[in-house]
DNA sequence: CGGGCGGTTGAGGTCAATCAATCAGAGTGG
DNA sequence: CCACTCTGATTGATTGACCTCAACCGCCCG
């Protein structure tokens, strides 16, 4: 159980994302809390998307994968995220957790009736097609280290931990979400700790030495 | 000005993309129709947004450019198409016309009073969203003919023209959309049809001969 | 006929994928 | 405490898909 489950402070960063939107407003969402498991899926495609979630403490990982095995992370749920919000009826992606992770669950169709509720969960749904399209150009357009580069920031902005962060995904977790195999993930971290720009201790543990250097990386 | 500007019929397909969403659900947009020709700028990345657009006729791409020149076209705007609402107040990515084109525009604050008109913006945003899930799939897990196969396909599906399709956008626009270099989108192409898979009659004509095949080449 | 633009084709280079081996850490049992 | 194993991460060697650079083509228009 972490400090910051949620209500991050906004505050100035050397990689603003979203300035105008200040910070992740709160959702109290209405519903009970269940625990899972590291690995456990929440919820797998082509279910119907009854629930709505937040997180709590742990992390998620948002899957879509194709018939011959390949694997695409679409996006990471952090605490204080709300997902499972979909266009239609049934999930398009499955959820499954990192490691130990509460969530607060509520049925979909409890929120519809409370204008706030609504109001807030629109928001958080722009704020995901926000992320999907940076995550687009990411995908689209940039070398392995720019990828690792951003993805470093934007997981130390998102946890608001400045320096210090601890991955609560693998290696494989990190290479299906940048379109990336393990080996060029791991390559490509040695590679950047050689360059003095983070320092690894274990695989988890991640210390971005020169976070300015890394955003420059990305432009 | 084509036959199927809006209001699309939900339709049984070889690819059905969303079929419990039915189609695409009509937004009568109340504001003033503009035209805009070849390459006219709607609106640029950092401007206020204060507008929304529905495509009446013509095409639109949303870009995205990194500072050294790259390129990432997030998506395509076709007629029928609501586009233009933002997480924030400012825009993420410059909005432009492929051809000559016409829009509806709107003053977003006009729209958010009724409640009819914020629900079906609410489910634009969210199969902008979807849209934007599916491309990520794309550009992290698919071969440069799996994508070519997939942007065809979907092209055919939104613009309602089972196989014969003309082509809003240039070589250069498909490759920025897919992450390819326009040099690979064109081998492709042209791969695609010694394969027997399309038939190009001019660079901007193209009919899918066995779209089966193409599917299954997405799988 | 010549020029320009968008598209195609070709040759060679590069970055990440693939295939394969080794290593590090956590857990287990003697 | 020390093997032993299992899993995930790292490293190395090689391959291959796509990129880069460059020439050429075809069409439109003056």
């Amino acid at each position: 159980m972490q400090a910051n489950a949620h209500a991050l402070a906004a505050r100035p960063d050397y990689r603003p994302r979203t300035p105008e939107t200040g910070d992740r407003d709160e959702l109290n969402l209405i519903g009970v809390a269940r625990s899972y498991g590291r690995d456990q899926q929440i919820y797998g495609e082509g279910e119907s998307a009854d629930f709505v979630y937040k997180v709590v403490s742990g992390a998620v990982r948002a899957v879509r994968g194709l018939a011959d095995g390949r694997r695409q992370i679409e996006t990471f749920y952090l605490p204080g995220d709300v997902f499972g919000v979909e266009p239609g009826a049934t999930r398009r992606a499955s959820a499954e957790a990192l490691a130990g992770t509460t969530l607060i669950v509520a049925r979909r169709s409890a929120l519809a009736g409370d204008p706030d509720q609504a109001a807030t969960l629109w928001r958080h749904a722009l704020r995901e097609l926000q992320r999907s399209q940076d995550h687009v150009l990411t995908l689209g357009r940039r070398s392995a280290s720019e990828r690792l580069a951003r993805f470093l920031l934007d997981l130390a902005d998102r946890m608001d931990i400045p320096v210090e962060l601890d991955l609560p995904m693998s290696r494989q977790d990190i290479a299906d979400y940048l379109g990336l195999t393990i080996e060029t993930v791991s390559r490509t971290m040695t590679q950047l700790q050689g360059q003095g720009l983070i320092a690894l201790s274990g695989c988890r543990r991640v210390r971005l030495v020169r976070p300015a250097a890394l955003a420059e990386l990305c432009e």
